[in-house]
DNA sequence: ACATCAAATGTTATCGATATCTTGATACCG
DNA sequence: CGGTATCAAGATATCGATAACATTTGATGT
């Protein structure tokens, strides 16, 4: 079936070329009748298109892409930890992925999936933006695209000295938040679960500590560096043990809250008579649990559709400033 | 040959021209140099990469791609529902997708992903593979994106008619699992509560039904669309409401099982002793909840593993298979 | 000394789409 | 009727990297 004008290429369909010689016109013509240019006479046009349709034509994206020096393309920077096997604890990521996809597809965008490691990393660059996720966000992995003079903005906390766009829940609030509830119920003994080396968990301690401050209370730090039940089990434990007295837990994700409200029972304490409870992220799971859990919710899509909109700014050349978004504590029975 | 020389492109960097005419080589030996190619004098490498190097040099992935006809992509389609539903939610999909992304990161390439809704559609076709998520994979999608004409795997249950690729638990040996758990256990009025219109819940239900069968017993269908604690503790209200009689209840998800075994104590009725319960998927939390779940593990890791290998071989021009991944049963409390 | 060969590098064409600059044709105006 | 808008379409150059083919040079063998 192969004559020298009807060359089936490797890669499959016709080209550009293809269509205008079928169609007895120039390449540009092609383009611009598919691109809906109103430079082309409109029967041209229908003609063109219909013999696109018929030869099932694609665009060469990569053609396109090189000549317009676009991809449109986004790429998403996850940080998986080759250490737990369980890729991320937790399912905001994908939410925030969720939301990221949702945003840039409605945008005309694509999303680029990449994680820190390894060779993918030459791809990014063809990208027209970055988003940086996983917690933390590392210095030195900001650092490291940041070379690539892309439109970059990452999730995490702000720290003082980022000069790149950066958009997170405000875990600062989160923990007063908590704080204000546990003084709203005359509670004098708090203890914070978690682990303040990560920054986002480390702004929600200083809230905690600093709303607590105004009534002049000092919570006592849990540092516990798994988010799992069994760490939160462990942590209230490990106070029992110690025979430290306690009425209220901030713990800085779900996991960690039930095990502690596990815990608390088995020492034969009541939650929430004796002691407090609230969680952070509010999982789907929280509401079912018994005692259903109090706990502070982010608003991760809407997270992921910020970071998407930010980025989009940038890169059609227009500012964009780091932004927090608000949090809000859902108040069940613990 | 007036300002041509020193020009800054506007996408930044210098290209391979760029450094040629700095090294006084033609374009081609920088190609070969940036290459590790052997036809060039180790010498002249160096001094090139070492240019490269200094001059913040970065190869142009979309000119690459257009000569090698070759994006060094896979397409990864999720099935994102706007509404609130499980997929999205879940933290499976990610786990997924972590897999996916690791062996093909290991392999070279990256990971496009993409929803199935939308004008990203356009960016799939600059990809080399396809692989498609989501449960069901619905035909009209799989139809539809076979027209790409790409390597493509699909995850989910196989269907006797496709001709595609399919990966995917085996999920008829999952029901067939707990059916004999459950005769062995001495149980002989089986309950399973979910959403069969999944083909994947489907083939559950058969092999559920199958393997009971050779002990004379059928089970009892409680068919619940939502995949939450909420529905699994409806639907035991409702058998109870029903009066209908049962002493081991199969629940196609983990939720479900909670809320079952939730409902089944609130009635005051034991379990294990009175009601046997088994979940699906093991989530991390089950092994936490009190009693401590059994459950189906499936290994979603090895999953998307698996999935990436086999577009990684039909892009290589090899041959691949369907394949269902073995799924064990852990049995803990319930 | 001359042929042969291999190593190192260069020349040219190509991947497919599109921006820019022209050209040809028709209409419109005073 | 000359001149200028207006519209439709073409010619050419370009984006940046690389494959295929071509060339130069020095070394080796007989």
């Amino acid at each position: 079936m192969s004559k020298k004008g009807t060359r089936r290429h490797a890669s499959g369909g016709p080209t550009m070329a293809d269509l205008a010689q079928l169609a007895g016109v120039s390449k540009i013509t092609v383009s611009r009748a598919l691109g809906d240019s109103p430079l082309v006479n409109p029967e041209t046009r229908e003609r063109i298109q219909a013999l696109a349709r018929e030869h099932g034509y694609k665009l060469n994206i990569s053609a396109r892409n090189l000549r317009l020096r676009r991809s449109h393309t986004v790429a998403v920077i996850v940080e998986m930890k080759p250490s737990t096997d369980r890729t991320m604890f937790d399912p905001y990521p994908l939410v925030l992925l969720g939301g990221i996809s949702q945003e840039l597809t409605a945008a005309g965008y694509s999303v680029l999936l990449t994680t820190r490691q390894g060779a993918s990393a030459a791809a990014v660059q063809a990208a027209d933006g970055l988003i940086l996720l996983g917690q933390g966000a590392h210095q030195d992995a900001v650092r490291r695209f940041d070379k690539l003079n892309l439109p970059m903005v990452v999730w995490g906390a702000q720290s003082g000295s980022d000069t790149h766009v950066v958009v997170g829940s405000d875990n600062r609030l989160g923990g007063a938040v908590v704080a204000r509830h546990f003084i709203a119920l005359g509670r004098h003994r708090p203890v914070f679960i978690g682990n303040p080396s990560h920054p986002e968990i480390f702004e929600r301690l200083n809230g905690f500590i600093d709303a607590l401050a105004v009534r002049g209370i000092k919570p006592l730090l849990m540092r516990r560096d798994e988010f799992t039940v069994d760490s939160g089990m462990d942590a209230v434990h490990s106070l029992h043990q110690r025979k430290v007295g306690f009425d209220a837990i901030f713990a800085c994700n779900d996991l960690l809250a039930m095990g502690a409200i596990r815990a608390t029972l088995d020492l034969g304490r009541s939650v929430p008579a004796d002691v407090s409870v609230v969680g952070y992220d509010d999982m789907p799971l929280g509401a079912s649990f018994l005692p259903p859990l109090s706990s502070v919710r982010q608003d991760w899509q809407e997270g992921g559709m910020l970071l998407a909109r930010k980025v989009l700014a940038l890169i059609e050349g227009e500012p964009a400033s780091s932004e927090s978004l608000p949090v809000s504590l859902i108040v069940r029975s613990t």
